[in-house]
Formats: structure tokens, sequence, C-alpha cells
DNA sequence: CATTACCTGCAA
DNA sequence: TTGCAGGTAATG
């Protein structure tokens, strides 16, 4: 589920509610490691940090139906996986129903030696067009399976990619050297809108994600293009497509979206 | 490159 | 009962 947007805003919802407060880390097999302040929060692709009493570093992936929550002490269900007191009386919680979701805990500089971070592009909402055009340059491949590789940019998901390459006009199975420069163009100026809009209106709530407040995302309901397969194209009333495309449920407009 | 595995819940 | 869901790593 989160991606760039749903990420963001979990990180600067998460941002007022636990700076400066302090947070109450426990072993999972018992023990306490103690009570230590929060320093910031800071979104790293479709990670979030939670630095701590310098240089520790508490760090969480969602995965597909992860979220972090600030509930009532002792609040939750079945499906929280951990849970951390804050100095405050409220609980932050890890609630995560498919259990795919990452946690990270230790020295910044051995969190940042996992896979994720090592490998991790730019990220999509800093990208300038210069490097878009740069990272493109002599790859092959569809152009909806290079948005979606967090190793070429990171952030965007599959909701993000489709609409992304819906506002841009251009099919998800383009292939990248295919690519003229003005489509590269108008590919860069998308991925900057879709995203801030999302961002805007709150991110994505397809099935269960919510922010840490528990609010809903108003994106999903204001999508142009993602889950919509048989209704109408919002541009040309063609057909919306629904095909499996780099390994994903991908939708289209087959006559905005040339190949 | 494409496919599978990880896991649970929900809708068709 | 089957298929599908916001992601990523591992495997052919």
């Amino acid at each position: 589920m989160p991606e760039l947007p749903e990420v963001e805003i979990t990180t600067r919802k998460l941002t007022p509610l636990l700076k400066g407060k302090r947070i109450l880390l426990a072993r999972r097999k018992g023990g306490n490691l103690g009570w230590e302040k929060v320093f910031g929060v800071e979104r790293r692709g479709k990670a979030i940090l939670i630095w701590l009493a310098s240089p520790y570093l508490l760090a969480f992936h969602m995965r597909m139906s992860g979220k972090l929550l600030v509930v009532e002490r002792g609040a939750g269900d079945k499906h929280i996986r951990n849970r951390f007191k804050l100095s405050n009386g409220k609980d932050l919680v890890f609630h995560d129903v498919r259990k795919f979701g990452v946690v990270w805990y230790g020295p910044a500089g051995k969190v940042f030696k996992d896979n994720y971070f090592k490998t991790l592009g730019p990220d999509a909402l800093a990208i300038s067009f210069a490097e878009l055009k740069n990272i493109l340059g002599g790859k092959g491949g569809k152009i909806k399976a290079f948005l979606l590789n967090q190793h070429n940019i990171a952030g965007i998901g599959n909701i993000m990619a489709d609409e992304i390459l819906w506002y841009a006009k251009i099919h998800p199975e383009t292939r990248i050297q295919n690519l003229k420069d003005s489509q590269i163009k108008k590919l860069w100026a998308s991925l900057k809108f879709i995203l801030n809009r999302s961002i805007k209106l709150g991110g994505s709530t397809m099935r269960d994600w919510l922010h840490p407040g528990g609010e809903e995302g108003g994106y999903f309901k204001k999508r142009f293009v993602y889950g919509r397969g048989g209704g109408k194209c919002f541009r040309c009333k063609s057909k919306i497509l629904r095909k499996k495309i780099a390994g994903r449920s991908g939708y289209y407009c087959a006559k905005c979206q040339k190949p």
C-alpha cells in the first residue's frame, strides 16, 4: 500500500506527534532498552526514519499493508506487530495485517547498510528533469517497470505509476529507448503533479491505510485511472483497459496512451 | 526478462 | 473457492 504520498503524509503528521517526546524501546523477547528522545521523523523512499538519541535509528517499511498510528495506551487489535509507549501517555503502533513490513533498529550507519537503503535511487519528489533523462539514458525495458524499480527512482508504486503514465499520455509498455524528449518532459511534469496532488488530497486509502491519527486519505476517490478497468477515460471516454504489466495489475487508456 | 514467495482478509 | 490487494527479494 503505502507509496511515496502515504509515507510522506505519515512522516509529516508523525513529526509533531513524536518530536521532543520520549519513546520506550522494548526488546521483542522482554526487557527494556529504555526511554529515548525523538529528534525527528524523516522519509527515505518508502521508508520512515525515526531519529533517536543520535546516532540510533528506528525505521519502518510498510510494504503492502503496514501503517503507523498514534493511539490511546493499549488500544488496537491483533494486527499490531509493535507497540511503543510514548511519554505523553499514548502509544505508537505498527499495524501490519499481512506482516510484510520491515522494522529496523540500530545505529544509523548499520541500518543504512541494509540493501533497501543502499540501492535506493534519487527521490521522486526531488528529481530534476535532467536527472530523470540521465537515468533513463541507455536503459531498455518498459517504462512502467522502470518507474516501479526503486533503484531508478525512489517512491513510486503501482497506483502512482499508472496515474503518472495516464496523465503523461504514455502507454505503460512503451520501451524506454522509444520515448521522445517531449514525452520525457511530460513524464517528469506528470510525476511531480500526480505525487503532489496525492499528498494534497491526503494519499490513497484503497483498503485500510490511514493517517497516523486514523483519518482516511482522499486521493483514491479522485484517482484518474488506477482500478477503473472497464470504466471510461476521463479525457477521451474510451474504455480503460486492465493488463498485467511488470508483474502488476496495470490500468490505462488504449486511445490516450499509445505505445 | 517473468514468476514465485512472503501473509491475511475480503469480494466475486 | 478462487483471485486479488499499496512491495520487494529471491529464484528461474
